[in-house]
RNA sequence: GCUGCCGUAGCUCAGUGGUAGAGCACUCCCUUGGUAAGGGAGAGGUCGGAGGUUCAAGCCCUCUCGGCAGCACCA
């Protein structure tokens, strides 16, 4: 027992019996058991020696359970409503659980509250689950009769020997490898269907598409209400809807991928690039730029053309010749590097471009300004050599920590991975260079002392990739920064330096990215801060309002104070009351608002209002504006 | 790209074959009010686009463009 104590019981006693035995009320909270550290059936016979632990519904490991078995009860329910439907697989995820199923008809919402409906009186009957061995000649045979081919096409791919395993619930059953609560009756009803998707049998876009219905479940109700909470909160800070509400940027379908930026949000958009070219400049980065449009040659010496080619778009000027837009820098800037001849003495070169991409993402890729046709990658290129590999490596890690960290996005909220060499035909260069540049990422990463996770196949066509993941407000990942190890595009564009031996050598490549996209960055910013931007990013610092037009001339010389001292002001006079201009700057996320009336004219004061705060703090002008500036200040390190 | 859903006023949305609606925003008038909505009036629509069915289409059908939720993709 968890608490050190031993208990002896009779042969075939299973853990439900034990629980039991222990305490009545515990016989009847009981959902699971822990055996030996592993999650088993409560009718699981306990085995001489074993360590056991009783789970029940307060447990952390219930919630899967619960999920899990959710998912079952809402796979016999529909098959109760649709007999024709078949069953495929049902997982607990994060936060609930899915199943898909394969059926001609698609399901409507008013199927999904039926569907509930009858999940519940499933659940009201509360058979038990239980569990039964059988071969895979008989598994096969019955799934077969019952037209379940995807359940046979799962059970022909498990290894031959290997017990299968049925969970039976009353009349209905399924295939799986459990474990599962007790009965129907502990799923209990905090669960709610969410959605109906598509989804491709195996996730592979070459099979059949299922229906996929999402659903939510929890311990008890509370929690569910709080999940439901949280959805919510998260759809209120969704930047596509602060974006219109803050006037920050417009999308219009006849550049659909694309973003209108307006005043306020190019203000943000400046104030990012512009915080990040001091930090690169500081960094010994060099900032170029480099052209749009390119003869179709550059992309087919540096393979883009074959690789890539898909996902560019590409200008027919007749007679066989093509333009491409660019979708990445590297070939641009490994033009830069060819210009002249490179000395050792010049390496490591760090050329920096805020550069414009324009990728031809499928229409149901795109997402807000999360995922764009047309975006700007704070991008860079080092040329180094094979030696310096780790050290600028290191360097790119200790810049972009900090960058992170200043703009709100502390080390907890990031996660790394390194992808690795994608498959043969979509990969160029010798599996040597793949094995050097992977162990140079790798040994930075260790250097590092950063924990990351392996993600085969995932590399670039020229190289593996280290990626930095942020999560979003909604819990979504998004891929941000990146730093991709290259020897294949110097070798294929032919860029080359002198040594000190006067020989001409290959540079290493170093692609990398600290924010990545700068459009998808502020999208995660805007969804982070909901809005509520720290004064530095605000795209309007402040605004200046009067309680009556007797204060206009007054308001317009402290809006003109401001704007001398390179605060982002402005200044709102009509005639409307002073409760209904908080209001509206408030909703626009405005972080200072600086309210001045006949009272303050005549002791040549301000009051500052702060957004969300009701507190007020009265200041003399030239108080005022050393307080402003100091809050508005751009985050600087010294190292 | 695939599956499903959606597209009506600047925004959020109602409108199940019979004369296009609401709230907010906008314009004008009144109001000059001390910290999250003062009052009144007015203007605003080829119902995403194209074709079809029908005496009649925002509504039904086909195609198409765009969006949303997933899936696949994200070099």
């Amino acid at each position: 027992m968890p608490d050190g104590k031993t208990m002896t019981v009779p042969t075939g006693t299973t853990g439900g019996e034990l629980a039991s035995k222990i305490a009545k009320s515990l016989g009847n909270a009981a959902i699971a058991l822990k055996l030996d550290g592993k999650v088993c059936d409560l009718a699981t016979e306990l085995q001489d020696g074993n360590a056991v632990e009783i789970l029940t519904r307060d447990h952390e490991l219930a919630l899967e359970l619960i999920r899990h078995d959710t998912a079952h009860v809402m796979a016999e329910a529909v098959q109760i409503l649709f007999p024709n439907t078949q069953v495929t697989i049902g997982p607990s995820i994060e936060n609930g659980f899915y199943y898909d199923f394969h059926k001609s008809e698609p399901f409507t919402p008013e199927d999904l509250s039926k569907i509930e409906a009858k999940m519940r009186d499933i659940i009201a009957k509360n058979e038990n689950f239980v569990r039964e061995v059988w071969s895979k000649e008989k598994a096969i045979s019955f799934f077969k009769e019952k037209g379940e081919l995807f359940k046979v096409e799962l059970i022909e791919a498990l290894p031959e020997g290997e017990p299968i395993s049925i969970y039976r619930q009353g009349d209905w059953l399924d295939l799986c490898r459990g474990p599962h609560l007790p009965s129907t009756g502990k799923v209990g009803t905090s669960f709610k269907l969410m959605s109906v998707a598509g989804a491709y049998w195996r996730g592979d876009a070459k099979n059949p598409m299922l229906q996929r219905i999402y659903g939510t479940a929890w311990r008890n109700q509370k929690e569910l209400d709080d999940y439901l909470h949280m959805l919510e909160e998260a759809e209120r800070r969704d930047h596509r809807r602060l974006g219109k509400e803050m006037k920050l940027f417009h999308q219009q379908e006849e550049s659909a991928g694309n973003i209108f930026w307006h005043p306020r949000g190019w203000t943000l958009f400046r104030t990012i690039e512009s915080f990040l070219r001091g930090r690169f400049l500081n960094d010994g980065y060099r900032e170029v730029k480099t052209p749009i449009l390119y003869d179709s040659s550059l992309f087919k010496a540096s393979g883009h053309w074959d690789l890539y080619g898909d996902n560019m778009f590409k200008v027919n000027l007749g007679d066989e010749k093509y333009l491409g837009v660019k979708p990445m820098n590297c070939p641009a800037h490994v033009q830069i590097f060819k210009q002249g001849i490179k000395s050792y003495r010049d390496l490591p070169l760090r050329l920096s471009e805020f550069g414009c991409c324009h990728r031809n993402e499928a229409s149901g890729a795109m997402h807000g300004i999360m995922r764009l046709r047309g975006f700007t990658q704070d991008d860079a290129h080092i040329f180094c050599r094979e030696d310096q590999i780790t050290q600028e490596a290191l360097r790119y890690f200790k810049l972009q920590i900090g960058i992170y960290e200043d703009l709100g996005f502390p080390r907890d909220r990031l996660k790394v991975k390194l992808a690795l060499r994608p498959d043969e035909s979509k990969r160029v260069g010798s599996d040597e260079l793949w094995d050097k540049a992977e162990k140079g990422l790798r040994d930075a990463l260790e250097a590092e002392g950063l924990e990351y996770e392996d993600l085969p196949g995932e590399g670039a066509f020229y190289g593996p990739k280290v990626e930095f993941h942020l999560m979003d407000a909604i819990g979504r990942s998004w891929q941000c920064g990146t730093i991709q190890l290259d020897f294949n595009l110097p070798e294929r564009l032919d860029a080359e330096y002198v040594g000190e031996d006067g020989a001409r050598y290959r540079p290493v490549m170093l692609h990398r990215a600290i924010l990545g996209a700068i459009e998808r960055f502020i999208g995660i910013l805007i969804e982070h801060y909901s809005g509520k931007f720290p004064m530095w990013l605000a795209p309007v610092q402040a605004v200046v309002t009067t309680i009556t037009n007797d204060a206009d001339a007054y308001a317009n010389s402290v809006l003109k104070m401001l704007l001398d001292n390179g605060i982002r002001a402005e200044i709102d006079t009509r005639s409307e009351k002073i409760g209904y201009k908080i209001r509206e700057h408030s909703l626009e996320k405005i972080p200072l608002l600086i309210v001045v009336g006949k009272k303050e004219e005549e002791s040549n004061q301000v009051v500052l209002r702060y957004l969300g705060e009701e507190q007020q703090l009265t200041l003399s002008c030239a108080d005022a504006v050393k307080h402003i500036l100091e809050q508005c200040a751009i985050p600087q390190r010294k190292d």
